[in-house]
DNA sequence: GCCGTTTTCGGCCCGACTGTTTTCAGTCG
């Protein structure tokens, strides 16, 4: 094949194996391995495709003799057999069936048998004539349901439940803390959190998760009810309440007796994966662990924990934080003692990433370095884009000048911070510079960017990526995969050639704190630490109050599992210095 | 189909809710 499978096609093509096996009757445990390995294959933070090639896929959790196979099969052959001999059989429309809310494999293949039905189409017919009701286990409101879905104007199900109806972090959390408040502020509440994919800081979330210990259960789901960001609750009772924001975000509240509590805000925060995982190993101690507590099914007792912190140590684990739950090895290294020591954002000492308005930014570098300073840092890299930029305010040779002398001029008026004159660098489509080396080396930081020529072959990509790292001056890589979350994919890139490279030279290689971006991404991260490489996390501000984003870059740092020695910038700059190519030469 | 602080065979997380049911399977998170 012209291109090598990415890690996201080959899961792809497991998931839809799996649903295709769900149609076919298949033993669930079944299609939940294949499901599983779907999981297991998207969060690698290396190759799988290279990893088959090598025989070495089933050293990933999840995948055995047989689904390696598979993962052979598929990047040599561009398919897997099995799932091309069950396309003969299955209607192709039946998968989007199974999107229909209410509708899932054993239902869609039901009417599959009873009525014939192979498409959304055939779906819509039936419902229409009122043949549905025929089916056994459906009725009126089935019927009713499935008109609904399929109304003009209705979400269409293809597309239902997919990367579309997610919402990035940064908009989520704003939304999920508004009624947090809300509620932390009602009478009745005793406790109020944020739980789900929000408190893990994922890139993106599907729902808000929202737990909550309450003397009078009733007045408070009342209450979530009558906030302002809540459009309609969609049902509700003691235990808590469904809801939809005015933005369209659904919002879960349940709620809980206090001594509950860490049980519940365990069980929601999951991941699923985490909590499964969380789960199997209490089974096979004798334990049985939900959100109302843990019982001992010898003796039937169970143990409420009002605090999370108490769930994982009756059960044997040491603290896990949050961004860890994702079902990534983090319950080994909790019971082994091997859980690291996460970067925290007070552990952040610089940024070095930010542009002004001798760019594309909005404010000067005397008002950025002021900000920063307020924030503690103890140095900041002015790192305006470069000469040929090409969205306008692009930054001349004789503009970097003048921009070299402001910047000291700024670093000697201003007390408290160090201003460190740099650029981003574009990366040309050959692997080259913009600037001149004589001009680059009067600058003291130097993050290299492609911007440009996104269409590139994954082959051109990385040579162009690889190039610059090899450039004496490039201190970073900045924003490597060029992703925007739910937006746009990286451009072709391989990504493991690159963190090998990144390794090689000494190049520092970025993690771009704009929610939009945060890239590298999580799994990437991870990969590039485990290999050496030294992560730098910039807030890429192009204004004063995105300095802030910086949280959203650790955040992907923790959920990496970096600790501050992976992250060059929670040194002081002159350790910084001596840990980057030229400060080793 | 995967996996092993009990296992190489026999298990595989948990509860709420829904709609359809006279006792529960399927779906969902």
């Amino acid at each position: 094949m012209s291109r090598t499978l990415k890690n996201a096609d080959i899961a792809a093509a497991f998931e839809e194996l799996a649903t295709l096996l769900e149609l076919d009757g298949a033993v669930v445990y079944r299609v939940l391995a294949y499901r599983n390995a779907a999981k297991s294959i998207r969060e690698s933070g290396v190759s799988v495709a290279a990893m088959a090639a090598e025989g070495r896929a089933e050293e990933l959790a999840g995948i055995g003799k047989t689904i390696a196979e598979k993962i052979q099969a598929l990047v040599e052959t561009g398919s897997i057999p099995a799932a091309e001999k069950l396309k003969l059989k299955i209607p192709a429309g039946l998968v989007a069936v199974t999107h229909i809310p209410g509708l899932g494999p054993k239902r869609t293949r039901l009417l599959h048998q009873e009525l014939g039905i192979e498409s959304l189409e055939d779906l819509r017919r039936a419902a229409e004539d009122g043949r549905l009701r025929d089916v056994p286990g459906f009725g009126a409101k089935a019927e009713g349901n499935v008109l609904a879905a399929l109304a003009p104007g209705a979400e269409d199900a293809e597309t239902a439940g997919r990367t579309g109806s997610r919402t990035l972090l940064s908009h989520a959390l704003g939304i999920g803390l508004e009624v947090v408040e809300g509620l932390r502020h009602h009478e009745a509440s005793l406790r109020v959190e944020l739980a789900g994919s929000a408190r893990r800081w994922a890139d993106t979330c599907k729902d808000l998760d929202i737990v909550a210990a309450a003397g009078d259960p009733g007045a408070l789901v009342n209450a979530f009810a009558a906030l302002p960001a809540i459009d309609e609750v969609t049902s509700s009772s003691d235990a808590g309440a469904r809801a939809v924001t005015h933005h369209g975000i659904p919002v879960d509240l349940r709620i809980v007796p206090e001594e509950s509590f860490g049980n519940l805000l365990q069980h929601f925060t999951g991941s699923g994966r985490h909590n499964e995982a969380l789960r199997t190993g209490a089974v096979k101690r004798g334990l049985h662990v939900s959100e109302y507590g843990v019982t001992d099914n010898s003796t039937g007792a169970t143990h409420t924990c009002e605090l999370e912190e108490e769930v994982y140590e009756l059960l044997g684990f040491a603290y896990i934080p949050p961004e860890l739950r994702e079902g990534r090895g983090e319950l080994e290294a909790a019971r082994d003692g091997a859980l690291p020591e996460l970067v925290s954002l007070e552990d952040v000492r610089g940024d070095l990433h930010c542009h002004t308005t001798a760019s594309d930014g909005r404010q000067s570098i005397v008002e950025m370095a002021e900000a920063a300073r307020d924030r503690g840092y103890e140095y900041l890299a002015v790192t305006d884009h470069s000469a040929s930029h090409g969205f306008g305010n692009h930054v001349s040779p004789d503009d970097l000048r003048r921009q070299l002398e402001l910047v000291t001029e700024a670093d000697e008026a201003i007390e408290g911070i160090r201003v460190l004159a740099g650029s981003e660098v574009n990366i040309l489509p050959d692997g080259s510079l913009d600037y001149d080396d004589e001009l680059l080396s009067e600058l003291s930081w130097i993050v290299a960017s492609v911007h440009t020529s996104f269409g590139m072959s994954e082959r051109e990509m990385t040579d162009r990526v690889v190039t610059a790292m090899t450039h004496p001056l490039v201190d970073a890589i900045g924003h490597p995969t060029g992703r925007l979350i739910g937006r746009r994919e990286g451009y072709d890139l391989d990504v493991d050639r690159v963190i090998e490279a990144a390794a090689e030279t000494g190049t520092f290689l970025e993690i771009n704190a704009n929610p939009n971006r945060r890239d590298l991404s999580d799994v990437y991260a991870r990969a590039a630490a485990g290999a050496g490489v030294t992560i730098v996390i910039d807030s890429d501000a192009h204004g004063v109050e995105t300095l802030g984003n910086m949280r959203y870059g650790i955040a992907t740092g923790r959920r990496a599992w970096l600790t501050a020695a992976d992250v060059a910038n929670t040194r002081p700059w002159a350790e910084l210095h001596r840990l980057r190519k030229r400060g080793r030469l």
